[in-house]
DNA sequence: GAACATCATTTCGTATCCAATGGTCGGCGA
DNA sequence: TCGCCGACCATTGGATACGAAATGATGTTC
């Protein structure tokens, strides 16, 4: 889970509801950019009047999966490859305070991120991309939330969920797979050195990667 | 202006005026960190319904202006020191990268923003807060804008209204504010000179003065 | 004093309605 | 054929009225 949500998850509200759905659906392509995203439909779908989607699409807005524009409507954010490039700019240079944050990790800490990460491999036999990615996810930020800076991991939260439409095509193929592990388990290494500086210089070249192969899949559309 | 409309704001619709409206309530302090928000109230006082302040609540609490907690309410969200760190060392990740991004300046981009900055000295006079307030963000803004860097100067932005309502008491003594606009000054300098390690450094002696002033006003309330 | 029932307030959500906007489509004239 | 124009229509923006559910406070009982 990327968000901070720690509590017991009471009953959630409608329009929580229509957020993780929205979201659900761009993990899962059904949402593609670009594509312009209807109230009643939505709504329809959700088995709920138009008043709760229309926040749940407000707070997508503001988190930059969606774009609102008025008498129009919402639609699934389009990035060009420099806006991409801003993004992971920004996950570079909010990772690093995080990282270089980091504690002398406990014998416990570090088996728990080493269990994460071996379920990202358990997840390759499946065909399941979705739970790749989702243990992809929870693998980063659980190392995320060790360094206690609460506020910049949710920032970071925002930001992997705005790239999220365009990353979902990135761990499909097994080698890379395999490559994402093997990465992990040297951050894993050098957190257990206790050397943060070679954390962040693994991470910047993992990250690295992801964008190589996001360039390459974008092409170059320049505008479009 | 902090947002990025460029756009001749052709009519706003009720939920962007909303919006606006409650930014303006928290700068001018009529709404304080803690204080709760009643729907009713705020629609009663826009002169519109609940449903567009119900949509512009929930921007401003995906922005962390707000808080909200199901079946209580919308609250203005209170950041204890360490979380108002938190968001100082966003903006520092932050606007370190957009400075660094910075081109060298033409001789127009340098006039302009020494305008801005001396109209900060020109708001002094005045007894008008808020005019140096936004006198000042339209000096710091103008200048990282010329980075190209859109989206992670909308993101500082965001980062700079979730502070707001701490830093409004920042610049009220005259002495604070001739300081801010000396150092102002010596970032043009260095921006002359196409020096963007000088500025970086500067800026971050000039925030650090805005933190150090706020931890002091703060006192110390851990929690509150 | 602690556990429990009651109640007012506020929020959450629905249903229904109307206004305003933007796109589509067909016709019309140059 | 091209471009303009106006009618039509789908969608969004917003209001109103109403009901359901949750919360916090109050009062009651043991």
């Amino acid at each position: 889970m990327v968000s901070a949500e720690t509590e017991p998850a009471r009953r959630a509200t409608s329009v929580q509801r229509a957020v993780e759905e929205i979201r659900r659906m761009l993990r899962s392509r059904e949402l593609v950019p670009g594509q312009q995203v209807r109230q009643e439909t939505l709504a329809a779908r959700l088995g709920v009047s138009r008043i709760p989607v229309r926040e749940a699409l407000k707070t997508l807005e503001a988190e930059g999966v969606l774009r609102h524009e008025p008498h129009v409507g919402y639609a699934v954010a389009r990035l060009n490859a420099d806006e991409l490039a801003q993004v992971y700019l920004m996950r570079r240079a909010l990772e690093t305070e995080v990282l270089r944050a980091l504690p002398r990790l406990t014998a416990d800490q570090l088996r728990e991120l080493t269990t994460l990460n071996e379920a990202i491999t358990e997840q390759v036999d499946r065909v399941d991309v979705a739970g790749i990615v989702a243990a992809n996810q929870a693998f980063h930020f659980a190392m995320f939330r060790l360094s206690g800076l609460d506020l910049v991991v949710d920032e970071i939260g925002r930001l992997w969920r705005r790239s999220e439409p365009y990353r979902t095509v990135h761990l499909y193929d097994s080698g890379g797979r395999a490559r994402v592990v093997r990465e992990h388990r040297k951050m894993i290494t050098a957190l257990r050195r206790g050397d943060t500086g070679a954390v962040v210089a693994l991470m910047d070249a993992h990250r690295d990667h992801t964008v190589a192969d996001l360039s390459a899949a974008l092409g170059l559309p320049p505008r479009a």
